[in-house]
DNA sequence: CGTTAACATGTTTACGTAAACATCATCCGC
DNA sequence: GCGGATGATGTTTACGTAAACATGTTAACG
């Protein structure tokens, strides 16, 4: 694995140590680290004085070692510092801070399959008491080698029945991002999607499809996109081409931020001449020009449910494969969309 | 503490067990767990056959206890979902595991002292080797009780003196940012800065300042913001209204991003009639409208920085107080910026 | 065929903590 | 003033791993 000191690594001094100097034994010491009142005060005092002096700390190792607990949660992300993923990442580490767990970060270096194995298999090594797995693009449930027993949960809906899921409601919100856009007037809507290998993206593309459909509207061809801004402003550059386009459905914020940027640069007008919704409802959409219509996703509420998922089976020590939460989106209208232009 | 399970939690097979099974030692099994090379192949065989079939995993408490290391860095920070804030959490989690270490996050409620210490001892009692604190805003440098012999780094040169520091060049900068406008003719520059009790924010006004001073012209009076982009906003309409403001240097990309918001909604055109300058280089910025010429922070490097500059206290088992390193930074020229008006 | 080296494998031990159990002092009521 | 209860403190042990040391087994060479 490497990382790891070769020979004994800090140290600090340890209960006995405490215990010689106080001049009790260990056992009182570890009373008095746990704040048990079974002691008494003129010996509590002598302990916490040899412990202030040594500078003592309980080790973490040993105490999980002795209790199989390491208060900690693995979180597997890629790319973290994109939008969807630094909200999730800060939402779970929120929630886990509220139970008393911390939460230990891998970032993939890719999302294949293959670097998602190796991130797992070192978390396997870590001290984790469950995991988090966000967005797994590429690597399929069944690809997944995860160690035995340990509980996991997935903000990826591709994992049910594999693993319990939670995540927005894709369907809903981007129905919503759809309806919205067609209650305007809009004829039709375009959509710049997510990879194809993302779950999220495909839940979008399909319900913004049946959402046309069942409004018998022409489903235009899906644009590719990747998340990305640069694939968003790529988009807008081809559909500000097409004088037909008069709407857009972006698969996140990043990518209707390049899309806007696009218009801007031909001087298609927002939302004179193109409407333009995202999802994700990140800190910038309301600052974005024009403050961006999209779909807020209740991170924190996600966050949240995943961790209370996640502790309930590490404490009740049984899987809970069948679970799949869908936390309601909300429409957010700015002002990047308005009525169709005549 | 809370958050541990009460009794045993999930313990999977050990060593024993899978001895016990291949009918070998446990000995052998661990050379076998650890890819030693004096195990004959047939034993191996076994003994892999054994570790499948009962799902081992190695403990990691028990690994940890016996090298006193973790493989884990602790990782202090606040609102990590913030453009800075995550683009450094990204670069520490990527230095950390091309090293073979994991990060363990904290994140602040509040960047109080108060929150600060909480959040320290919680980690102080988690299985760390290491702390990296991330822009420590109201917490100084004496009111932290960190476990004594805790390696710990610093991207707040404010702590230079106490612990090792990282942190990009703010004053080169701040500078770079503030002469670039003034090489375009503007007579003086504005700023927007960051809150009160960041070490950062105080440095680019400082820097800002003696910029403008070295150069002769006028220094405005600071607008204060922190760091959000509301704030840059309010600043925007503030400074929309004095028709003698052609130039505005923001504390960081999302204020900007404010900032534009702000004046687009006025009619002030960017940069026709108002330049401006952000700090960070977020992935937005090249997408915002215009496209925002900003101060890069080379987030990569800082990340590798902060995490080299930690392992090499937690191998060497010395503190290096006194380092500071300063990461260059450099202007991005986009098209946020342009010759004051006539 | 015997001696020894090289290698494979087993045994003992320590890491730091905390539960379980054992002991010892103190104080109460009669 | 004595038996028993209560409470404080000490002793033993196990958690799972891997280093250090010990032993056994095979092969090579004279």
């Amino acid at each position: 694995m490497g990382g790891r000191n070769g020979t004994r690594a800090r140290t600090g001094p340890s209960m006995a140590d405490v215990a010689a100097l106080a001049g009790v034994s260990s056992q009182t010491v570890s009373r008095v680290s746990m704040g048990l009142d079974n002691v008494r005060p003129a010996t509590r005092e002598k302990v916490r004085s040899a412990m202030d002096r040594l500078g003592y700390a309980p080790n973490s190792a040993a105490r999980a070692l002795r209790y199989g607990s390491f208060g900690t949660i693995g979180m597997i992300a890629h790319r973290l510092a994109r939008t969807g993923e630094s909200r999730t990442v800060e939402a779970v580490v929120e929630a886990a801070r509220v139970e008393g767990y911390t939460v230990t970060l891998v970032d993939l270096e890719s999302p294949t399959s293959d670097d998602m194995t190796a991130a797992v298999a070192r978390l396997g090594h870590q001290a984790i008491d469950g995991l988090v797995i966000v967005r797994a693009e590429a690597a399929g449930p069944e690809t997944l080698a995860l160690p035995p027993g340990l509980p996991v949960v997935v903000s990826d809906s591709r994992f049910v029945g594999h693993h319990p899921a939670v995540g927005a409601d894709q369907t809903a919100g981007a129905r919503l991002a759809v309806e919205h856009l067609l209650g305007l007037g809009h004829r039709t809507v375009h959509h710049v999607s997510g990879p194809d290998d993302s779950g999220p993206a495909q839940m979008r593309i399909d319900a913004w499809r049946a959402t046309l459909e069942a409004a018998g509207r022409d489903v235009p061809a899906v644009v590719r996109g990747d998340w990305s801004a640069a694939s968003g402003y790529e988009a807008g550059l081809r559909l500000a081409r097409d004088p037909d386009v008069t709407a857009v459905f972006c698969a996140n914020d990043e990518t209707a931020t390049g899309l806007l940027h696009a218009l801007h640069e031909v001087g298609r007008r927002v939302p004179q001449d193109i409407s333009v919704v995202g999802f994700d409802d990140i800190y910038l959409a309301e600052q974005l020009w024009p403050p961006l219509t999209t779909v807020a996703q209740d991170f924190r509420e996600i966050g949240r449910r995943l961790v209370d998922l996640l502790l309930q089976q590490v404490r009740d020590d049984e899987a809970l494969v069948d679970v799949h939460e869908a936390v309601p989106t909300r429409l957010v209208v700015r002002e990047s969309t308005g009525p169709a232009p005549a």
